[in-house]
DNA sequence: AATATACACGAACAGGTGTTCTGTGTCAAG
DNA sequence: CTTGACACAGAACACCTGTTCGTGTATATT
């Protein structure tokens, strides 16, 4: 039994009902009755649910609408809560954006990709990317903003912000971040297994590819899903 | 009385039920009933409202959940609705992202931006991007996909989605689409005014600018505001 | 033991809310 | 003119929903 709750009080019952609301905000668009949380939280009475509702709205967790059916909003988004409660993959895709954790910078030498469990609750800027640009699965996702032009091989420029998900291996045809252990590189380039060898290649078309015999050498990091260029100020 | 009635069906009032279920949506966290609704969109009668709200679940723009209490929600925010309704700028609070529409494809040659009053709520496809990448004026925002390899010199690819916004004109270190009525090539550059000429610099640093002295061989179709790319399928 | 407090249950109530039915008026096609 | 589709209003109804009250059960406090 672990204990580390984070703010006094807020039984297993408060984050409970906060997870409902939560989810069924997400999976509805609209906030639930006081009967339906009760039902989804496993509470037989109305009152029961009314009266942590409001211990949440004093220790502000939530505000309400007396009154108002459904009249209830999360003031705190509480993805700790959730996060705590062991929901970190499949929260049921309804919502319409996911904010995703900038993790940090990457560039050609450095290599500051996070681990594959790091906290989330640490990253203070994310990323708003609608689900509807992400796979289904939205598990193990992070972001990172290219520093330099070292990418520019991957039609990647400095500034802009790659979201990828974290893996050890990759099929072909993916593009996956991977560091060349010889030269201590980091690189994005589409992965291809060819016999004994992987060929890497280049997004732009223009450019050769790198190929790689010792298996060794080769450290993927993480698989590309998107990527995010925000024009408006001058490069050069 | 004027029965100005737009092409696509979207009468006054449907508009006018749409601004208030977002508006109310944003400062209350939860839809509105459809009282309230009929209250701020000055309808008597809540049948009517009912009417509509069964209307404009026919044409996709809301869901409903029957006989639940404020059981709706917005299925597109529409960067046209507040277009069209006039709320271009100051819209504070609204959702937390836009569906952009998707005008079409662009490529070396063809030029196939929509003009700049195009019925937004004639595009079947949107792109969702969270207004945290968008500057805060979101008006005129259309979206386009790239075909074919015509910008590789600009860092997008084939495939990319490009979000602009119309314009005549730029400032320096923009990144506009332009024409240039010379060889109506249609291309994307950042923009430089220098004395008489214009310099349109390749967002890849290893290429070298174009010059263009004569204005009119120059046309202006949109500033660049966000790129995205999804990647996962192979290229090559 | 008696009391206080927190937690929990269920029932009853008043008002909110979606639905439906009837009716009215307009307008264009027959 | 008649008809029918459409837009709209109002009222009635049944169900949903939040609130409140009475009661019970632990646990700690006195």
């Amino acid at each position: 039994m672990m204990m580390a709750r984070k703010k006094k009080g807020l039984s297993d019952r408060h984050l409970k009902i906060l997870e409902v609301m939560q989810k069924y905000q997400d999976e509805n668009g609209y906030p639930p009755s006081i009967r339906e949380i009760g039902r989804q939280a496993k509470i037989s009475s109305t009152s029961v649910v009314n009266y942590y509702l409001d211990q949440l709205e004093e220790a502000e967790y939530i505000q309400r609408d007396r009154k108002v059916s459904r009249g209830m909003r999360l003031l705190k988004t509480a993805a700790g809560d959730a996060y705590e409660l062991g929901d970190t993959s499949g929260n049921s895709g309804n919502e319409a954006f996911l904010t995703i954790p900038l993790a940090g910078r990457i560039g050609a030498g450095i290599m500051a990709l996070p681990a594959s469990d790091f906290n989330y609750f640490d990253v203070d800027s994310g990323v708003d990317v609608a689900r509807s640009l992400l796979p289904e699965d939205t598990s193990d996702i992070f972001a990172v903003e290219v520093d330099g032009e070292s990418m520019i091989d991957a039609m990647i420029n400095d500034g802009d912000i790659v979201v990828m998900r974290h893996a050890k291996d990759a099929r072909n045809g993916e593009m996956v971040a991977v560091r060349l252990a010889d030269d201590d590189t980091m690189t994005l380039k589409y992965f291809y297994k060819e016999g004994g060898r992987v060929r890497l290649q280049p997004a732009n078309p223009t450019m050769e590819p790198i190929y790689v015999d010792n298996p060794k050498n080769l450290e993927i990091q993480g698989k590309v899903l998107l990527v995010i260029r925000q024009v408006g100020a001058s490069p050069i």
